[in-house]
DNA sequence: GGCCGTATGTTGACAGTGTCAATATATGCA
DNA sequence: TGCATATATTGACACTGTCAACATACGGCC
């Protein structure tokens, strides 16, 4: 069921298009003020059309957020193709990551509230997934950092989770958090934000010289 | 208005009975279940008392917050003075913060969900705070750690973003992400983050030998 | 001591929400 | 053509935050 729908009954991919519709009210209203109702509005549908496709309000935002892990991910790849150097191409991942963030914020917030999507199936359970794949770009990087010697006298483990811990403690911060000022200015916040990952991964490398 | 009640009208100082109910609920049902009316039934008054001594319910979560950001702040006083030596500061006030926020998850949670709280008026705006405290804490072990030689070749306010990005990272990726098997186990989280805070620490101190 | 203003608490209402059951309608297939 | 089924609507329920109107109890003032 809801597989592939070749040709729609009444509305046309009503399925698609409350997702979409979601991102958008998300977008504008926030995650809290987000609600059923007014997506099934905007669509042009009844207030419980959404329910022959969704079992649940947290079944619309968990489509929201695994296309959204997606997306992250695809931006990752792309940070690390910009460079074969591992320590450099850390970097990059580390600002492409930050960039997403700030660039949406409120998706970013989604994908790291569970508790609203991942409500009774444990998600995470399921093996690989395109939240997990996303994180997997960053320790394969940091994978071959280690292999080549770029990073030496470390767990590539306990570096790839320090990086990533960095970055999303970053993102999180200029957000949610007191470095709001930032939120504004997105050339004040790469720039910082470059000086912060280089800072770090500089740090790692200066420890085989 | 709202001062120091010396004694009480009816109840019996319901504005603080509210605030640790609402805590407890909180801490019971996530933030999203958290209703006012259910803190005002466990209160034993009935739903619109509330309405006496908070403008909101967003400002009744302020009031918890603003608790919750003192708290936080004790804590990494007390783990500055567990050490004197800068860098060794600087780790404890790291593996402070993270188990601050894996004691309290849900508390933490709703400290950096100024969207719930921070309505109308900019929090941030009116100056040093409860809030910005705690963040002052971590920078001025920094500085301290930059005279003393102890950091060389690095920008204070860089480090202390960089340290303070790390902790939260790392704690929100504990709480809320893929890390949730660290939850469980206070013993293998806090050996892991005094391994990744250490790890960072370390590179700091490594630049200037 | 008695009175009154005011701080505090209650009641009832309103619009809005997520969700479900019952109903209606359109679609693809036999 | 007709039927089973996927899709959409309608109406209801309990719940929420918030407000206005009303009730009550306290503290200070005469």
């Amino acid at each position: 069921m809801t597989r592939r729908v070749s040709r729609p009954y009444h509305h046309g991919d009503l399925r698609a298009t409350l997702v979409t519709t979601a991102l958008a009210l998300v977008d504008e209203v926030g995650i809290d003020g987000f609600s059923l109702r007014e997506v099934s509005r905007r669509a042009g549908v009844s207030h419980a059309a959404a329910y022959n496709h969704f079992e649940d309000k947290s079944a619309l935002v968990a489509a929201i957020v695994h296309a959204s892990f997606g997306r992250l991910r695809e931006a990752l790849v792309r940070a690390e193709r910009r460079s074969a150097l591992p320590i450099a191409r850390l970097e990059h991942i580390g600002v492409a990551y930050i960039t997403f963030a700030c660039s949406n914020p409120t998706e970013f917030r989604l994908m790291f509230r569970p508790e609203l999507y991942a409500k009774n199936e444990n998600v995470r359970s399921l093996g690989p997934s395109v939240e997990t794949d996303a994180y997997a770009v960053l320790e394969r990087t940091v994978q071959a950092a280690v292999v080549s010697g770029a990073i030496v006298d470390c767990d590539a483990a306990t570096v790839a989770l320090a990086a990533w811990s960095l970055v999303h403690g970053f993102a999180t911060l200029v957000i949610d958090g007191p470095n709001a000022d930032l939120r504004t200015s997105a050339r004040a916040r790469n720039a910082l934000a470059r000086r912060v990952v280089g800072l770090v991964a500089q740090g790692f490398a200066a420890r085989g010289k």
